[in-house]
DNA sequence: TTTAAGTGTCATGAT
DNA sequence: GTATCATGACACTTA
């Protein structure tokens, strides 16, 4: 540039030096006009003017995105932008971002006002369109800062159109003939430029593309101010923007972009609109991006297939999932999947095995008897899951893989032979609910321990009815654990059962037994101690009263002594020598002989005496 | 957390 | 030899 204003400033002087120049190098094939100021001057015109006119164009692109997001704005949940709600009066509200616009682009450079319209023009010239009366562009100045729709034209946001500023908005036809013929052939050159042709579609497309919008096909009721939310406004902006956009708009939308929503899917699309617009926030969002679960709530609305999805291929289909789904999956799916692996792994009863000797851990199978229990329930479970009676049918009918059917155990009841019928039935149904009045009420009447361990004991019972329904045994364990063995036998002579299922009764019959043997054994072990406790007890007493007896015995029996002491005393006391003299004690004693006859005996000649007893005299 | 009681179950011996 | 019974022992649950 500074070249060239020193060029252009250079003066007549320098137009003999450079003649001078150009025959000095007209033997290179030099051409005159290299040299000439005027020539160079007016290509510099035209290069300018292709200058101004691209800054002008960017700056219009630039406004009109300016106008596309005041149009929208951002919703903060979404991160994205969403058209404003319809303003009250759209007519001249709508028409004043127009003016403004139009007047910033346009009367901001009065200047160059003009070539701005042939630019205009020549893209409408770029792009022909089939609607040739309303082509004439308005290339007059005073047609572009005035108003530039009609007042019967609805009022529309022409700015937020991405190619409304490179197409005029429909004016009366103003007469071509007012542009110069100079800028004319000047735009004509610049027509020609493949560069620009090529800048213009390429921004056009670039701004087709940042706007987002979705480009559908405006042939007929086409509303241009639809973006990618576009339905929320349909329905406010319909009356009046049926017959707003410019046919240039869409003609020009028509040619230059490949139409990408069939007419029939615009018509769905609006049809579609008082919904969204209703209850945008939640349902249209969901409406917009799952527009087959619109069409499950609406019957009415048919046909979105496949168009529409050219915009929204990569929604799914199926509507989104909601709590209640996620919920009734987790659960069922957890506890299937639970059930069918207690199934699987467990179905083969171990019990079975080792009681018939299969399992290899037969000598000591304490913990692996337990270990496979209720299919990887504890009796805890067990109980809980009784304990929860609504829980309960569904989790067992559902761990047993609908195995079970009630008609099985409706089949056992006719063959059970002795065992009563009638009781049968009584205690299969209590079985089948797992329930009891007590326990439906929480079983808060009846909390005392014999109660509950009676339910405990139920509840222990019933699992090896389960492993019976399971196996699809068609007695009830109370029949095969209470027949006796000929009735046990030929019950079981009448049914073909395999390996498993016999094992499983002959299991069952043992753990039956062993139960009430256990139970019995327990119970006359506690009458065994209450006996002995009683034992123990008149023992007691009878040492008690032996004692007191005893005691008395000796109180007796010293009373007693005392009394013979008392009579040997006296007895001795009488006692007279032939002297008439009384015996010292000291000296004798008196002696009962087992013959009742009393002796007076000396002490000192005991021995004596006894040798000679016949000397000795009875008193 | 510990403890005692109750219960089911198994192993074993007796019948 | 088998079925059943009786019982000690163990594990588990529950209060």
């Amino acid at each position: 540039m500074m070249m060239e204003m020193e060029v252009m400033h250079s003066g007549q002087q320098d137009m003999e030096l450079i003649d001078i120049l150009w025959k000095q190098d007209i033997d290179l094939g030099a051409r005159r006009e290299v040299y000439d100021y005027n020539h160079r001057q007016k290509e510099h015109e035209l290069r300018r003017q292709r200058e101004l006119e691209e800054e002008k164009r960017q700056h219009l692109v630039l406004e009109q995105e300016k106008a596309l997001l005041a149009e929208l704005e951002l919703d903060e949940e979404t991160g994205e932008y969403i058209p404003r709600p319809p303003p009250s009066a759209p007519l001249q509200v709508a028409v004043a971002p127009l003016e403004v616009t139009q007047n910033v682009s346009f009367t901001g450079e009065d200047g160059d006002a003009m070539s701005f319209d042939e630019c205009l023009q020549l893209l409408a010239e770029t792009f022909p369109v089939e609607n040739t009366e309303n082509t004439s562009v308005c290339l007059d100045t005073t047609a572009v800062s005035a108003p530039m729709m009609p007042p019967e034209q609805p009022a529309l946001p022409l700015a937020t159109l991405s190619p409304g500023p490179l197409l005029p908005p429909p004016t009366p036809s103003p007469p071509p003939q007012r542009m110069s013929l100079d800028l004319e052939q000047a735009w004509m050159e610049l027509l020609s430029l493949p560069e620009l042709q090529q800048c213009l579609s390429m921004q056009m497309e670039d701004t087709l593309e940042t706007t987002t919008y979705p480009l559908p096909n405006i042939t007929e009721e086409q509303n241009p101010s639809y973006t990618f939310y576009p339905m929320s406004n349909l329905t406010d902006r319909e009356p009046n923007s049926l017959n707003v956009c410019p046919a240039e708009f869409m003609n020009t939308f028509e040619v230059s972009v490949p139409s990408m929503v069939p007419p029939d899917n615009l018509s769905l699309i609006k049809a579609k609109a008082p919904q969204l617009n209703d209850k945008f926030p939640a349902e249209s969002f969901c409406d917009i991006f799952y527009p087959n679960a619109i069409l499950e709530e609406s019957s009415g609305q048919h046909g979105l297939e496949g168009n529409e999805s050219n915009a929204m291929s990569d929604i799914p289909n199926k509507p989104p999932f909601t709590p209640v789904d996620i919920y009734s999956l987790s659960a069922g799916d957890a506890f299937d999947r639970r059930s069918k692996e207690n199934l699987t792994a467990e179905l083969p009863d171990s019990d079975s095995g080792i009681s018939s000797n299969i399992s290899p851990n037969a000598s000591s199978p304490g913990k692996s008897l337990y270990g496979d229990e209720s299919f990887g329930y504890s009796d805890s479970d067990m109980e809980e899951m009784d304990h929860n009676p609504g829980s309960v049918e569904s989790d067992y009918s559902e761990m047993f893989l609908l195995n079970f059917q009630p008609d099985d155990l409706q089949q056992a009841i006719p063959l059970s032979a002795p065992m009563g019928q009638p009781q049968q039935q009584q205690e299969k149904k209590p079985k089948q609910h797992k329930t009891d009045p007590a326990e439906e009420n929480g079983h808060n009447n009846a909390p005392f321990t014999k109660d509950k361990q009676k339910k405990r004991s139920e509840v222990r019972l019933s699992r090896d009815g389960q492993r019976a329904k399971a196996l699809k045994i068609p007695f009830t364990v109370d029949m095969i654990i209470n027949l006796p063995v000929d009735d046990f036998n030929e019950m079981m002579s009448k049914h073909q059962l395999n390996e498993a299922q016999l094992a499983l009764v002959r299991d069952i019959r043992r753990r039956g037994k062993n139960k009430v043997a256990a139970q019995n054994c327990r119970k006359r072990k506690m009458e065994n101690i209450v006996g002995l406790e009683s034992n123990l007890d008149s023992l007691k007493d009878e040492k008690a009263r032996l004692l007191e007896e005893k005691s008395q015995n000796i109180t007796n029996l010293k009373e007693m002594k005392q009394q013979l002491n008392s009579l040997y005393l006296e007895v001795f006391g009488m006692l007279r020598d032939e002297k008439g003299n009384s015996y010292s004690p000291s000296d004798y004693s008196l002696q009962q002989s087992t013959d009742g006859n009393v002796f007076l005996v000396p002490r000192i000649k005991k021995t004596f005496i006894k040798s000679e007893d016949s000397v000795l005299s009875p008193l």
